[in-house]
DNA sequence: GCTTAGCACTCAAAGTTGCGGAGTGCTAAG
DNA sequence: CTTAGCACTCCGCAACTTTGAGTGCTAAGC
């Protein structure tokens, strides 16, 4: 049986509807949408024969047609009609990024928020390293009777910190001889580079200092870690709440629980490797919680070496090109911000001075 | 009307029973408890007054007796049992709370997810600087081409850092002369004190790397503003709809809409001059969306001036016996954990060197 | 040969009715 | 003061009916 140009016709609106609805649609209908020249019971048989050939579903006899997940597919390839966004989206949008985003993860708490918001729906939000981060550059400060300050630039302009403190008086001398012996041995390492020989052989060269080594070691290669792995964040489950497919709170309870960061954690990895947006209809899903529902997400960048990634999920009946569009705009705007050199006040070096 | 024991008594079985049942609690089930030595007819008379007095009310005629806010009220103050934690849920409590915890809002989204996940309930944890946080020092570190590592030691043990990148390039011994100036001027300063007139003040001692201060200046009154603010985190909303009295979406979606941390924010700062288990019923609620639900919430300690704070949401008809008890006892162990020594490695100082 | 009007048929959803039971308040007796 | 007894109320449930949206099929029309 062949999908002619009227089947596809026929199916968009059918599922156009549903998304707007919710509920079966009928013949009838369809028949009675402005640009669809024939009679309830031509539509009758078309969608007679979508039926059959899988892309729509009849919940019972009697009843309207509903999308089957293959219709779904095929409407999102195909057939869906582009959204556009309104100057209000955009700019509510736009006004809702330009808040100046501090460190990584709040960055992601806030974006799954806005993303949420935007879209009416669950959203998640991820940042990852390529890989291969490293320690470029290690300082030690002295900040009084047995505290010292670890300071680590990292490959990939970051900068972190510890305060650490020992039962141990240390002088400056000890600390530069450190620091040194640090810089020497440690940077440009791999996290799993950090061995146990490794430990012994800067505590062999650190001095008095080298009760301060374990720490310091430990601590770089936990960091090296922690910024390798993806970072996430997921916000607004409650919006599946204004669904009417989760009107039944069980169905609503088995899919919100599934939706933390643990279960989410491959959909970021699923992105590595795809451009663009890509949607999972139902039961391409990966969880199997998540059979019922849809996913869209799309990329970002983070710039320093980083990927960042969102995505919401919904109701496999959701409306793909609104939010299709919206996260693509999101994701647009996430990166041009990004791009933008960070200091923000390019000093207005008054001209005092 | 005076409230006597035996109608003390009756009114505990009330509640006790429909804490249990979440259905209206008839004067049958009370009189067949195991120590009612009365007949229904003398408990449906005491429940009658009791209702009069406010501590009961009635869905309808011919249906049991639920407990009025004031019932509730009576019941956390003087009525309830103590609830003694068993064994498994003290092991299980230390066990969740024995990892390290890291950074202070990674920590409180933590202790967030484990008292909602050890009350079955909405959770809430939050931390607060007891304020007055300063400046301690400044460091500048010189990191290539147009890049300076500031890092700032603030009162109260912790230390903040940010790179700094400017199209200017400096010397060394500019950063010197601008650290001490820092230091001079811009420490032990209150956010408030971060004034227009100090920032010329400090770019006009400033030298060379005037440029960079108005940069510092900004970075440094906002983390201290942002240090002696409260943090917060929620978690677990969803455990709501385990709730019968939630059943219904609609109430559900309201409650749980107003469970986000803007909505919450008066809570810690409510138990700011309290001490130990404070219980909020019903309509005592702050936020008017809360009305239909009650709140439990006590301190705990975070040592180095931090004062946190650990609640939950749940039903006007929760366990509060259970609930407070459990959260009492997390509380004590949150505190114990922080009281011990953070540095965790005392080093192993092994014998070579 | 495609399109469409017409018709009999199906079935979920919504409304109707009628019980059974849990619970109450009151009264009168112990 | 306590309790057995009784009439009364009202919710919840189940069985039944009605309604109407929607279907598939057939036969007539362009």
């Amino acid at each position: 049986m062949e999908l002619t140009e009227r089947k596809k016709k026929v199916l968009r609106s059918v599922v156009d509807l549903y998304i707007r609805t919710a509920e079966p649609v009928g013949s009838k209908a369809i028949a009675e949408l402005p640009d669809m020249h024939y009679s309830s019971a031509t539509i009758r048989n078309e969608m007679a024969e979508l039926t059959t050939m899988g892309y729509l579903e009849q919940p019972h006899t009697s009843a309207g047609r509903i999308p089957a997940a293959a219709g779904y597919r095929l409407y999102v390839d195909e057939l869906m009609a582009d959204y556009r966004l309104s100057m209000d989206e955009t700019q509510s949008i736009n006004t809702a990024i330009e808040e100046k985003m501090q460190r990584v993860d709040k960055m992601l708490e806030k974006v799954a928020k806005l993303v949420s918001q935007a879209t009416d729906l669950p959203a998640i939000s991820a940042a990852s390293r390529h890989s291969g981060v490293t320690a470029k550059r290690f300082e030690l400060i002295f900040a009084g009777e047995g505290s010292v300050i670890l300071v680590v630039m990292l490959s990939h302009e970051q900068v972190i910190n510890k305060l650490i403190k020992l039962p141990v008086s240390l002088q400056q001398g000890d600390l530069q001889v450190l620091s040194a012996v640090l810089n020497a041995t440690m940077t440009g390492l791999a996290p799993e580079e950090f061995t146990p020989e490794l430990l012994t052989r800067v505590m062999d060269a650190a001095g008095n200092a080298a009760a301060l080594v374990p720490v310091i070691v430990d601590f770089t290669a936990e960091t090296l870690r922690s910024q390798g792995s993806t970072n996430m964040a997921v916000a607004g489950q409650m919006r599946l709440l204004g669904q009417p497919e989760y009107r039944d709170v069980d169905k609503a309870q088995k899919v919100m629980s599934s939706l933390d960061e643990e279960a989410l954690s491959n959909l970021p990895a699923m992105m590595q490797n795809q451009n663009g947006t890509k949607v999972l209809v139902g039961p391409e899903n990966v969880a199997s919680e998540l059979k019922d529902t849809s996913v869209v997400m799309t990329k970002f960048d983070i710039g320093d070496g980083m990927q960042g990634m969102i995505g919401v999920v919904g109701p496999t009946r959701m409306d793909y090109a609104k939010v299709t569009a919206r996260l693509s705009y999101f994701a647009e705007s996430l990166s041009k911000m990004f791009a933008k050199p960070e200091t923000p006040a390019l000093p207005e070096a008054k001209e005092e001075q």
